[in-house]
RNA sequence: GCGAGAGUGGCGGAAUUGGCAGACGCGCCAGAUUUAGGAUCUGGUGUCCUAUGGACGUGGGGGUUCAAAUCCCCCCUUUCGCACCA
């Protein structure tokens, strides 16, 4: 488990990831595995920044006292931290390999440099990665974000793009979670098409539709391609420019929105077709994303929706190279473009071929002359972890003029983050301003250089932590690797759904970089993952703009942690989330009430627990929890496996209320009263272990084995058989679970209810499923 | 627009290899206990009717089946993610 104390207390939603996580870990325990449940702080970045800039504090100030305060809320949860392993990521001990790992990465070509157009948030005054960017605006301040040319550092996650993608099929993940991950990678398959521009060089452009070619009738620009300048006509230049003026005006949110109409200009140049040879207009527009493919699009109006609606707005040509067979399409009537596949026309030697088939002869054609090629694209884009802001890893790296980004030699780590710096946010590096950190000798020539200002994204710092939870103190490595192979990868890593396509992407990518130099035994870091869902109230989810936050200390202070952790299980689905109700609690507050009061009336320490001594039925019953309480914690769905418990519970009160002769003996009672609190434990672990005092114990609940089931116990002599006559239920019966099937069927048929529908009529079939139903179907 | 999930009593939710729909809990009703309130214990509680029986009932409509919340087709609502990705 991983804190993030961006604010000055714990939320809902951190007990609803910590508790029920714990009492899964208290539940493995006492199965007998050996449990690490560390906890630690992911104390950098912005949030806590925020924070501190609001508060007027020093963010290392604020920090450190919300992280005390915060620690003593965790307390409270009553989980099984391991408190001697906890890490905190703003501290120079953590972050020394925050940059160790991002030198390492950069020895490697794994993080490089480089200018390029990138989401810049006004508000926030840095930039932004793409996975933090939604709809266009800041994931954080959501405030608009705008493009802005600028020297960003990068980690080469896209080299490792079909290993991520590929490495989902075998991980035990929510499907939901993999399939965000495979349409955030965005893998497609397709061509480069080589085309000439007139009188200047050659361009790619990538396309998924190959067998549209002899469709393309211009071709597009993303304003921002470097060699728009260098065709563009000089008639047209001042047009072009205003344009891309324009283009870079524009946020986000505007340039992307489908709704807008589209817009663009002609450049003046043509390219040549490399099939046709005919000369085809080149435009700019904004529709086309310079970050995408080669930033150069074939416009095939007649079977692309995007360049149909551009065609027709400038009025371009629509030449029909796809149908349906048998059928005929007219450009000039078309309303919208045809984008299904189909059968190819106006293709020269391809006419007649299948979309998939054509499409491959039309690039193995290509290849032959040179001119194209199989391609594959990714949507996925490096992953920009430089930000502008103070609150984070400096980025170890000092810039020279003659020997350019030179790392810091190893043993200068770490690069320390100076408290004395004017960190309000004004668009520009808060390190930059203080010259006494930015000046620096280059470690390869010695001549004066200058360190990098920027600071690493918090999700550079929360991509190995789970590598640092087993030797947090250790001096001169990141981590143990014998600690390392003996523990990792994580067996069970519970977190928001709200991390998919961010921190559990960045997570894997960093175990795999690592792997692939040979520093990490596994790929994968998070064996198998569960999403806590939402708790929301009234519908809505918790925010203080809707005033409708469920504080959890309230709570805690009228019911105790262990109802409040236990409400939170019983509400619904872990991985559902569900509506927060005042008033439900009180039924686990009864419940609590109800287990606690049974021992204490019922239990009598002076008499040994013995199984033997519990009626068939009752016992029958106390198995048949075990068996179910077992997997329903095994997968997560407390809400069933509380119910059940409660079942047990009403069952004790039931058999104490029996008359004198036919209650359980007081032997049989403390043995089915000792199960009860051990099933209890893992939920409710303050009373778990208050439970196993009275109960006349010295050590640890937690210490004791979970209750096993014994499938013999379960068995049952009858059972109930329901009759159906035509679909509906009439009857029912009780039987011998051995009864012959024949046997059977003669009793049914016997019953006088059965007899009733029967009469008169004809029996026209009779269905026996064993141990369950006899279906009677009957016609007058 | 594309992708994924969800829709069941007054409420939160169970039940998915098709086999008694509504487990468990909240709320509500009644009884017991109590001077009273609270707490506790017991029983009841899907809807409707001509009521020891019967009809209907899992977003809507159709289908497959002896049997459908569950499988198939169409539609509606809703949540989440992506969104001009060529």
């Amino acid at each position: 488990m991983f804190s993030y104390p961006s604010g000055d207390r714990l939320h809902i939603g951190h007990w609803y990831n910590y508790g029920p996580a714990d009492s899964w870990a208290r539940f493995k325990k006492m199965q007998g595995y050996t449990i690490f449940e560390p906890m630690g702080f992911d104390s950098f970045g912005l949030p806590a920044e925020n924070y501190a800039i609001k508060h007027g504090v020093h963010p290392a100030k604020s920090t450190r006292s919300n992280i005390d305060f915060i620690t003593g809320q965790l307390n409270q949860i009553g989980a099984m931290y391991d408190w001697d392993h906890a890490i905190e990521t703003s501290s120079p001990q953590y972050y020394k390999w925050t940059q160790w790992l991002f030198l390492t990465l950069f020895k490697h070509d794994l993080a490089y440099q480089s200018e390029a157009p990138v989401n810049w948030c006004e508000s926030c005054g840095t930039v932004l990665a793409n996975e933090q960017v939604h709809e266009g605006h800041c994931e954080r301040c959501e405030n608009p974000v705008i493009r802005k040319e600028m020297k960003q550092w990068f980690f080469r996650i896209t080299s490792f793009a079909d290993e991520l993608l590929a490495g989902l099929d075998h991980l035990d993940w929510p499907e939901k979670t993999r399939k965000l991950q495979t349409n955030w990678i965005g893998r497609s398959e397709g061509t480069h098409i080589t085309f000439k521009i007139k009188g200047s060089d050659e361009i790619d452009v990538f396309t998924t539709r190959p067998d549209t070619l002899y469709g393309v009738t211009y071709v597009v620009f993303a304003p921002e391609h470097p060699l728009v300048e260098k065709v563009a006509s000089d008639e047209q230049w001042a047009d072009v420019s205003e344009y891309i003026t324009l283009t870079r005006s524009r946020n986000e949110i505007e340039r992307t929105s489908t709704e807008r109409e589209k817009t663009g200009v002609f450049t003046g140049a043509y390219v040549i077709h490399p099939l046709t040879g005919a000369e085809l207009p080149i435009w700019i527009a904004d529709y086309v994303l310079a970050s995408y493919g080669t930033g150069i699009v074939m416009a095939v109006p007649a079977h692309d929706e995007r360049d149909f609606e551009f065609a027709r707005k400038f009025d371009l040509p629509v030449r029909v190279v796809i149908t349906q067979p048998g059928t005929f399409l007219d450009p000039s009537l078309m309303e919208t473009a045809f984008t299904e596949p189909g059968v190819m026309v106006n293709s020269s030697e391809f006419n007649g071929l299948p979309s998939s088939e054509g499409g491959r002869l039309v690039t193995e054609h290509l290849a032959r002359l040179g001119s194209g090629e199989q391609a594959v694209t990714y949507r996925l884009r490096d992953w920009l972890i430089s930000r502008q802001r103070y609150w984070g890893a400096p980025i170890p790296i000092i810039h020279c003029e003659s020997c350019g980004p030179v790392p810091v030699p190893e043993e200068e780590l770490p690069v320390l983050l100076p408290e004395d710096v004017d960190f309000r946010p004004r668009g520009k590096a808060p390190l930059a301003t203080n010259k006494q950190f930015m000046a620096a000798t280059c470690p390869q020539c010695g001549e004066a250089g200058r360190r990098d200002p920027d600071t690493m994204d918090t999700f550079v710092c929360s991509s190995w932590y789970y590598l640092r939870y087993l030797s947090p103190n250790l001096e001169d490595k990141p981590w143990d690797p014998e600690l390392v192979k003996r523990w990792l990868p994580v067996a069970q890593y519970v977190g928001g759904s709200e991390h998919a396509t961010m921190h559990l992407l960045y997570a894997r990518f960093i175990a795999r970089a690592l792997h692939s130099l040979g520093l990490l035994h596994f790929q994968e870091p998070f064996t198998r993952l569960v999403h806590q869902g939402i708790i929301t109230r009234d519908g809505d989810k918790m925010s203080k703009s809707r005033g409708n936050i469920v504080s959890p200390d309230d709570f805690l202070t009228r019911y105790g942690s262990d109802v409040f952790r236990m409400y939170m299980m019983f509400m619904g689905d872990y991985g559902e989330g569900g509506d927060w109700s005042d008033t439900g609690i009180t039924g686990i507050e009864r419940f609590r009430n109800r287990v606690w009061r049974a021992v204490g009336e019922w239990y009598q320490p002076e008499v040994a627990p013995a199984a033997a001594e519990l009626p068939k039925e009752t016992n029958r019953i106390l198995h048949y929890t075990i068996q179910q309480v077992t997997r329903d914690i095994e997968q997560f769905s407390f809400n069933t496996a509380l119910s059940r418990l409660m079942e047990l519970v009403n069952e004790i009160y039931r058999v104490v209320q029996l008359p004198e002769n036919s209650r359980p003996a007081t032997a049989g009672l403390n043995f089915l009263l000792t199960r009860l609190v051990q099933l209890v434990a893992p939920f409710a672990p303050h009373l778990g272990e208050e439970l196993w005092q009275q109960l006349g114990h010295e050590t640890s609940i937690f210490a004791e084995t979970w209750p096993t089931c014994d499938e013999q116990a379960l068995q049952v002599e009858e059972q109930t058989i329901v009759i159906q006559i035509n679909g509906k239920v009439r009857d029912s019966i009780s039987v011998p679970v051995d009864i012959d099937q024949k046997e059977l069927e003669q009793i049914v048929l016997q019953r006088e209810r059965v007899q009733q529908h029967l009469s008169g009529k004809q029996l026209q079939k009779l269905i026996v499923v064993p141990g369950k139903l006899v279906s009677l179907v009957v016609k007058s």
